[in-house]
DNA sequence: AATATAGTTTAGGGCAATCTAAATATATTA
DNA sequence: TAATATATTTAGATTGCCCTAAACTATATT
């Protein structure tokens, strides 16, 4: 259908337009593809070609309805191999990413939407992210960052903001993970960081830059 | 790891060599990989220089232990993914090849592992091929063609030795599976094609080249 | 043994995706 | 606004894998 490399290109400028909503600039699409910007200028051109990307010299791109619509579908592929890895295979949460990066570029609508039916549909990926559907579409919820919960105030992980590996290694010796009980005891007003409870029995100083990417349900 | 092409021109040559022992032509690579010739040779030098054929000018192929060893993982990984892909997403037998195709090139030896371990290190694939285990060894079992079969005796469908869709299909519409009781009622022996009666309830004419292409067990 | 034919290799080229270096456009700021 | 710095694009090369056409080698036939 697509070249590996298009596809990666793609979910590239998905995934840094999502945090920036204007137009992606070319050196920010091939900083994240750890490529030069010369090379990020000959795909962007290419993808302009096939009508996936909007792209205007010197003014970065954009991702067109079609160009989107890939895009979902390569998220939906990566989160539920993800899941599959982690739930199926008992993968750790920081061993999906790099296997699912692998396994989303197989080509075939029907293998995964009957992953998707034997997975039961799960609506959220090992890290908390959701799962678009058959259809693209995301399943909504609040959530909150530890860093914004106020003292004395608790809540369920059910999402990370960072995948980093080291962080994901981080949070397991800590033995937090989706589903535990987090509660802020004391918060450091002069470098924001922070002491929680862990399921009511471990208590941890986490730094205001781990707070900030845990993200939880208030309870 | 190595590339896609690589690894299929690999397995090509190990399956080509199944058949017939001494080395294999470039000519069989080629057909057998639907190219040139001269794509065949180019490809055959590479490998070469990568040591995992010997190749002598004029003279054919074979694969090294290096290229042996590389080929058996690849059948290891497309047997195990027949089998998660027709025992736990429910696909046919004549649907798993080419998907199986595309999954076996997912480079992780601890993903195959561990894939392994959740089918519980099944034996044979969706066609009754073996599959090697994790230090290349085969099960072996003997097997029978339908048309080895005397008159009069029975045998289980342990395996197929053609994996063509159509055959497959047309399989299906005789109801006939892995697990098929199949007993020899009557052959013609001006075409050798035979009457067979599956499972003590439905009889059907086959082919010869229908009945050298199911293998059973001897009841 | 000479020749026809089948099989194989080489030559030369194309395309996708990458690179470095050089050129050019845009943005910043003195 | 002119100079400088930063961002982006173009030019030209490289690598892997494929192609066709032409040349070459091995083999089969007379």
């Amino acid at each position: 259908m697509y070249t590996q490399a298009e596809e990666n290109y793609l979910k590239a400028i998905f995934k840094i337009a999502e945090k920036e909503k204007k137009s992606v600039s070319t050196n920010a699409v091939a900083g994240f593809m750890k490529t030069s910007a010369a090379s990020a200028t000959d795909m962007l051109q290419r993808l302009s070609e096939k009508k996936m990307v909007n792209y205007e010299k010197y003014k970065g791109v954009f991702l067109t309805p079609l160009g989107n619509r890939i895009a979902i579908q390569l998220v939906r592929k990566h989160r539920l191999w993800e899941f599959f890895l982690a739930e199926k295979l008992k993968f750790a949460w920081h061993q999906v990413h790099d296997l699912a990066e692998m396994l989303e570029h197989v080509d075939s609508e029907e293998l995964i939407n009957r992953l998707d039916e034997f997975l039961q549909y799960p609506k959220f990926d090992p890290h908390g992210d959701p799962i678009p559907n058959a259809d693209g579409k995301f399943t909504l919820r609040s959530q909150w960052s530890v860093a914004e919960l106020p003292t004395g105030s608790a809540g369920i992980l059910i999402g990370v903001r960072e995948h980093d590996t080291d962080f994901l290694e981080y949070l397991n010796d800590l033995k937090i993970r989706l589903g535990t009980q987090i509660k802020v005891v004391q918060k450091v007003s002069y470098d924001q960081s922070c002491r929680i409870l862990t399921d009511g029995r471990f208590d941890h100083l986490i730094s205001r830059q781990v707070a900030a990417n845990l993200l939880v349900k208030k309870l």
